[in-house]
RNA sequence: GGUGACGUACCCAAGUGGCUAAGGGGGAGGUCUGCAAAACCUUUAUUCGCCGGUUCGAAUCCGGCCGUCACCUCCA
């Protein structure tokens, strides 16, 4: 009945119990509009989606706020390389991120708050750390964060603070520090910032990159939250920074269960830039596949578990899906009066409890999974001796769209159907081919076939006659 | 060097002390059909990287080894 969620701070799995009755608020990390999100980036939101759909599925009403990183380095460095103003350039890769949720059909996140529209709020919780002693400002104007000064830093990971590797990339930083892990909260003004920079009472500069997460979060979730996510590769350093700024602000714990999922792989490997192994979504659609295999395939296997992506999981996503779909179309064709049966609603139930008993241990997907597919085995065994009626369709429905909400891919999905032909002359044909069927003429009834294959549709030949399918 | 994850059939992937090692894909057989296609059904691991140990009993716990991957200052 309750759900547990391995938890990255006590690196076990707890039992989930919002702090308030009911509610559940929860922070996920968004995207770097510096680039289109790759398929490793909505395995992530994908992810978040179905913890969201989940919890709302258990009743909880959730709140979720999904920043949007429109200000960093990288992002600077690409403007004044292009010439281009801040907004302008990041604009189209915010466009292409929110149109990809919407063909993977994520559900939205409820704010999703832009860094650069909150700089005051980041400002402010500087300058209380600034108060507190625990962030300090350089002659160069930067300020940093004393993780002396915060003695539990390091324990989302584990890690100890004397142990950090000083390697390549803290040599180049640039900015003087007290000590190499000290990170940045506020950095002034460069010349190569370009127009990029705020004026404020810390001076003419721009943020560090994990105070945004503090500031939005705190701001719309309040200082103590239930739900922190992520991928893995932010345990350390963002989300460990994330702690020790907030719970430093304000010595309130900050979030309450630290959720992480695991990276995609390409071909056994992290993807990356430097391996040229990026994958878009929009490069696997224009290569054939659907939205709802993509989403299928991203959401398959547990979250906490390396992803091996790959064209043949697309493949074996797609023929998973077609299974269910199949499943669909027969019922579809069923019109038989009569009220459920008491051994298919024995089937349907034992589905929704096998899919609640998986997902309450900590979103376990495959068992999940498995409940719908082996209720679709079971009751086709069934059909083969006993008459499905629209009573038992009803049942079935009404359980699969149950468990949809969740995994948004049964009815959800985004299949492209042949549309090009009307029911009316589909029919027509269909008739002329019986026709021909009649009088044995084997050679015009296969013409016929064939040329409505080619325009998407598919004729099925049973007992009762002849149906179609479009494709 | 430090930290962590993983290794289950041809492929993907559950199971973490004991009933038949889930489920999907693929393969093989069958039902249906004029022939097909599609669909459906059945079947497909005496065995869980390797070697020891604990136990009445281990894929599951412990130790060692081998292999793969990730994190260790701005990557989901």
């Amino acid at each position: 009945m309750s759900m547990v969620f391995y938890n990255t701070l006590t690196r076990k799995k707890e039992a989930f119990i919002p702090l308030e009755k009911g509610v559940v608020k929860m922070y996920t990390c968004g995207p770097t509009v510096y680039n289109h999100a790759h398929i490793g980036n909505f395995r992530a939101y994908i992810f978040e989606d179905q913890l969201k759909r989940y919890l709302k599925y258990k009743g909880f009403s959730v709140t979720q706020v999904m920043n949007i990183t429109d200000v960093d380095d990288k992002i600077i460095r690409n403007c004044s390389e292009k010439k281009m103003p801040l907004e302008e350039y990041t604009r189209p890769f915010k466009e292409s991120f929110f149109k990809d949720l919407d063909i993977l059909n994520i559900d939205k996140a409820e704010v999703f708050p832009a860094a650069t529209k909150h700089i005051g709020d980041m400002v402010k919780l500087i300058q209380s750390l600034l108060d507190k002693g625990l962030a300090y400002r350089t002659d160069d104007g930067n300020i940093f964060f004393k993780i002396t000064a915060f003695p539990r830093y390091g324990r989302l990971q584990n890690l100890n603070p004397e142990n950090l590797r000083s390697g390549g990339r803290v040599e180049n930083d640039e900015y003087e520090k007290e000590s190499v892990h000290d990170f940045a909260l506020w950095k002034a003004w460069k010349p190569e910032d370009g127009e990029v920079c705020w004026n404020t009472p810390l001076g003419k500069g721009r943020p560090g990159w994990h105070i945004e997460c503090s500031a939005m979060s705190m701001k719309y979730l309040g200082e103590t939250f239930d739900i922190h996510t992520g991928g893995v590769d932010n345990i350390f350093p963002h989300h460990e920074n994330e702690i020790a700024q907030s719970e430093g602000a304000t010595g309130k714990p900050f979030a309450r269960y630290w959720l992480h999922c695991e990276h995609l792989l390409w071909d056994g490997e992290k993807m990356s830039k430097s391996l040229g192994n990026m994958m878009y979504i929009r490069g696997l659609t224009d290569k054939g596949y659907s939205p709802t295999a993509i989403r299928y395939a991203l959401l398959s296997t547990h979250y906490r578990q390396k992803l091996n992506f790959s064209l043949t999981l697309l493949d074996q996503s797609e023929k998973s899906l077609k299974r269910v779909d199949d499943f669909l179309f027969e019922l579809d064709q069923i019109h038989k009066e009569g009220p459920v049966h008491e051994m298919v609603k024995k089937e349907v139930d034992r589905m929704l409890g096998k899919f609640e008993d998986a997902m309450d241990d900590d979103l376990n997907i495959s068992p999940a999974l498995a409940s719908v597919f082996e209720m679709i085995r079971r009751i086709n065994r069934i059909k083969t001796d006993v008459p499905i009626t629209d009573g038992d369709k009803e049942s079935i429905l009404a359980a699969l769209k149950k468990v949809d909400q969740v995994l948004g891919v049964i009815f959800s999905g985004n299949h492209q159907k042949s549309a090009e032909l009307s029911d009316e002359s589909i029919e027509a044909r269909i008739a002329e081919r019986d026709e021909a069927r009649k009088n044995r003429d084997w050679a015009r009834a296969d013409v016929i076939r064939d040329e409505l294959l080619k325009a998407g549709i598919e004729l099925i030949d049973r007992k009762e006659g002849t149906t179609f399918r479009r494709k």
